[in-house]
DNA sequence: CAATACTATTCCAACCAATGAAAGTCGGCT
DNA sequence: AGCCGACTTTCATTGGTTGGAATAGTATTG
């Protein structure tokens, strides 16, 4: 044998190659492991997938299932806890402004019997905060706790066309993403859309793929007047034409803007008359 | 002058008094500081609250931030995230339940135009996953991704009586809580109630303190008949009488099982006869 | 307007919690 | 029995973490 003998101390312990990442990104890359496919991962997947060792893997969930962030099944499997869902119900743009509109989204589903969402911007992307579907009812669109692109949806048109100025441009400067389904505007057409739901209140669009359907959003204005939510309704292509659609769904999210201490005005571009 | 000038150098920096917990567990506890009365912190509010300095709290709350578990509001106070919201909103027994329950419960919600009810239980509490009221209805109950007691609430009673035996134990030996508004049980009733909830498939609570009401609950199984949730609905005191509402639950709560997996059997008290 | 009180942020040297290779354990499969 | 994979425990090393102190910013008060 070539192998040296040596001692009997312990070869080479705590040698860590390097690394450098803060303890609590990595556990919260341990949060971010599970998606909408991946929703119960076992400890090896975990790690795997959040990229470190599986002993570091282990520990870091241990914490996280010992606050109940993260549970454990029979199977050894771990899934998203309750406790993390019950600290996130606490989220002023999620459950916050879904608490508060809840109950006029009801109104409207019952009405009309159609998708009913509601979605918030994050990012460049919007998230959905809420959707109403009759179980026996039309097609699938996206899935609540899911994000939208913002260029290619009703609601994602209206948060856009909500936003700062600035973060307009950011987004309309980027080449559109080709969402299939959906005919993509030239920029200056998405200019013209975007002035348009401000002005109108509404936003509009038709997609041909999952189903053919056509999807009307209108904007949730919080007490500052800031664009918080859209609030959009789904039906299929060909069914309710749009136009009746609009004003239930307009004056469904002025509803839920009255409910959050928004006090709309006569309407945003009439007020520039008070100043003659 | 008494004071040693000694020399130019920093006196005691890096002197910690001492410590160790986790950084995980610090930084879990500074999400932990948020609740119904709390969803806007500052923080030295949040530092405070989670009892740990300034400057670490700072540091730990850096990092919630840039993934999103926190945002920072324009005023500087820190709410929980929407990002966690959507990691959250993967929890099986969260919104999972919730998102295959929720058709069920809008139909029940629809007939009845009452509260409706679905929870979990998580440890020795129910922790509320849905609540569907109308806006001008009744009174109000308990707050979606709050909690309430198992003995005293119908959807608590039901989800003790579908606990392993184990756990029921260990809860009847703990003093009753007296919750307000709700004629507390002794242990002997409790333990017939149990029972009868196994039997019958309802669990049924008069309380009178946020108002008088009576509350209907009924299990929820999964595929290996294990009870994973309760469905429940919650009307004025002396508005429809319960042994109407009763048959309405129990539907409504078997139609969400099945769509769990799970397939329910005759009655479970009777499958003893086929022993014979 | 200075003084006071508070919160937020930056700095940094000491140090302890975090680290991960290695070894041990468990269960399944051939 | 032997192999393989996933899971768990151990432990010497060390770099991320720590919090007092200093600084900057903000609101309140005399």
């Amino acid at each position: 044998m070539t192998v040296q003998p040596d001692t009997e101390t312990t070869p080479a312990r705590g040698k860590r190659p390097k690394q450098g990442e803060p303890v609590v990104d990595r556990a919260l890359s341990l949060l971010a492991v599970f998606s909408d496919r991946r929703r119960a991962l076992t400890l090896s997947e975990m790690a795997r997938y959040a990229g470190m060792p599986a002993p570091t893997a282990l520990r870091l969930i241990a914490r996280l299932v010992a606050w109940g962030a993260l549970e454990r099944l029979d199977d050894g499997r771990y899934v998203v806890g309750v406790r993390l869902w019950e600290v996130a119900s606490l989220s002023p743009r999620g459950h916050g402004v879904r608490e508060i509109a809840l109950p006029y989204l009801e109104d409207l589903f019952e009405v009309t019997r159609h998708h009913v969402l509601l979605a918030v911007r994050d990012n460049e992307e919007a998230v959905l905060i809420e959707r109403l579907s009759s179980k026996d009812a039309t097609e699938v669109a996206y899935r609540v706790g899911g994000r939208a692109p913002l260029r290619s949806t009703a609601v994602g048109l209206v948060l856009l066309a909500g936003a700062d100025q600035q973060f307009q441009e950011a987004i309309l400067r980027k080449p559109p993403e080709n969402e299939p389904g959906v005919p993509d505007m030239p920029e200056g057409q998405v200019r013209r859309t975007l002035s348009d739901v401000r002005r109108t209140g509404i936003a509009m669009i038709r997609r041909s793929l999952p189903s053919r359907t056509v999807s009307v959003a209108s904007p949730v204005f919080d007490a500052q007047g800031s664009v918080v939510a859209a609030l959009s309704i789904v039906v299929p292509d060909g069914s309710t034409p749009p136009n009746v659609l609009a004003p239930a769904v307009r004056a469904t999210a002025r509803a839920v803007s009255r409910n959050l201490g928004h006090h709309a005005e006569v309407s945003p571009d009439v007020r520039t008359h008070s100043q003659g």
